[in-house]
DNA sequence: TCAAAAGTGTTAACCATACACCCATGC
DNA sequence: GCATGGGTGTATGGTTAACACTTTTGA
């Protein structure tokens, strides 16, 4: 029993809600627990900050080791910290929260074989500790930036088509948009870039792909743009 | 030495904003370090929280023993992880921010006898740890919300006048506002109500006071009312 | 040729902006 | 009577919202 102090100490962990999307649906990462508390149930990935190690280092640490995802777009959420959330000891949680392209990042097993899985966030299962009112509140935190920080990028495929941002939209809104308007919008925007790409492999007519010009948006801002909608 | 862990844990403390408004200045509220690391600087109000103690009812404890307040609005900020952040051990600051007409709360001398005081957010003295950046972010935040979330009027005495509320507005955001489309947006709005009272002892015309109908928000918001500039 | 989604303009209503003078009061 | 801020309306331009049909493609 090494670590001795004065006072007493909480412990301190990361918590990560990864939002995923699609195909039309919006989904959330969770692992099942292999071990006590809540044994089996599913949870956020996260785990507990390293002595020396920065609370975003320690989200994108336990990121790569539970699910094997890396580079993506990661905000610190909250902190949480009722005293009675875990039950061992008195653990306050920095809750971050991702977002990521499903068709861009495959999962890999994590490192201590326990389950990892995509569920929809609308109907999640039954979660550890208090990771439901985590969940609940990124999800709140995502619709709201979503509509005035040109976030929802984070969520597609580096290119994609208009129908598709507008159905991500619709999703995370959870509200019809109107093709014209949104499509007049957006483009006038001016932070699209047409790839000359199409669409492959579909049904019907295909579309245009479309990609975030990133670069063209930092210029924007800086000259006062503010993305809306 | 009776606090022993298998495994190191930080210390965690939480520091807070508190932003104070009054006769066309913004302020933040410091208090001078009676004790090392940092003797004699100015720092954020704040503490270690407790182990059986929840973040903000730590936030509000502090506030309460270091400067006398109580009863403000108060909203978490984000979380300080840097590993060196603090020179002492490890140490997580959740921070939080206030909201405080001056007018109407008096300070109290802390009680351990540290110096407290307002100073202007625009050029404060230089603070102990990080506590600069954590000024500048809950700056940023508060100028972000006030937009789009009727947190301005916390800001003011329960009455005021239209040109107080601009004039407020106009000190946060930097910017001139035009009178007659403020007054026209803000009436429009269902928010204020008229208290039926008069400015006192001006020596010129006595404005109207208003006061913010708080239940009436609270209403129009869950009828879908957002409220904006 | 049918199904499925892509792509495209116009109009009307609303909202934001710009702007200047008279009023009430205390000194 | 003068200085100080309180209080008020209108016109214009821009933005948003509503709305439906033709095109392309693969099956």
């Amino acid at each position: 029993m090494p670590y001795t102090y004065e006072h007493p100490h909480p412990a301190v962990t990361v918590d990560c809600v990864v939002f995923g999307y699609d195909d039309s649906d919006l989904k959330v990462l969770l692992i099942q627990r292999a071990a006590a508390p809540f044994k089996w149930k599913w949870a956020l990935p996260g785990g507990f900050v390293r002595i020396d190690e920065g609370l975003e280092d320690a989200a994108r640490r336990e990121l790569r080791e539970e699910t094997g995802l890396t580079q993506l777009y990661l905000e610190q959420l909250y902190s949480f910290g009722e005293p009675k959330r875990d039950p061992r000891e008195r653990v306050i949680s920095v809750a971050y929260y991702a977002l990521v392209a499903l068709a861009d990042h495959a999962l890999r097993a994590a490192s201590d074989a326990d389950n990892v899985g995509w569920f929809p966030v609308t109907d999640p299962p039954p979660l550890a500790f208090d990771h439901e009112s985590i969940v609940e509140v990124a999800l709140r935190r995502l619709k709201g930036k979503v509509r005035y920080e040109p976030i929802g990028f984070e969520l597609l495929t580096r290119k994609f088509t208009l129908s598709e941002l507008q159905r991500l939209y619709e999703t995370i809104l959870e509200q019809a948009l109107d093709k014209r308007n949104f499509r007049k919008k957006l483009l006038s925007m001016d932070l699209l870039v047409d790839t000359g790409e199409i669409q492959q492999d579909v049904a019907h007519r295909a579309a245009r792909l479309y990609g975030f010009d990133e670069k063209r948006y930092r210029q924007l801002k800086r000259a006062g743009f503010n993305f809306e909608l």
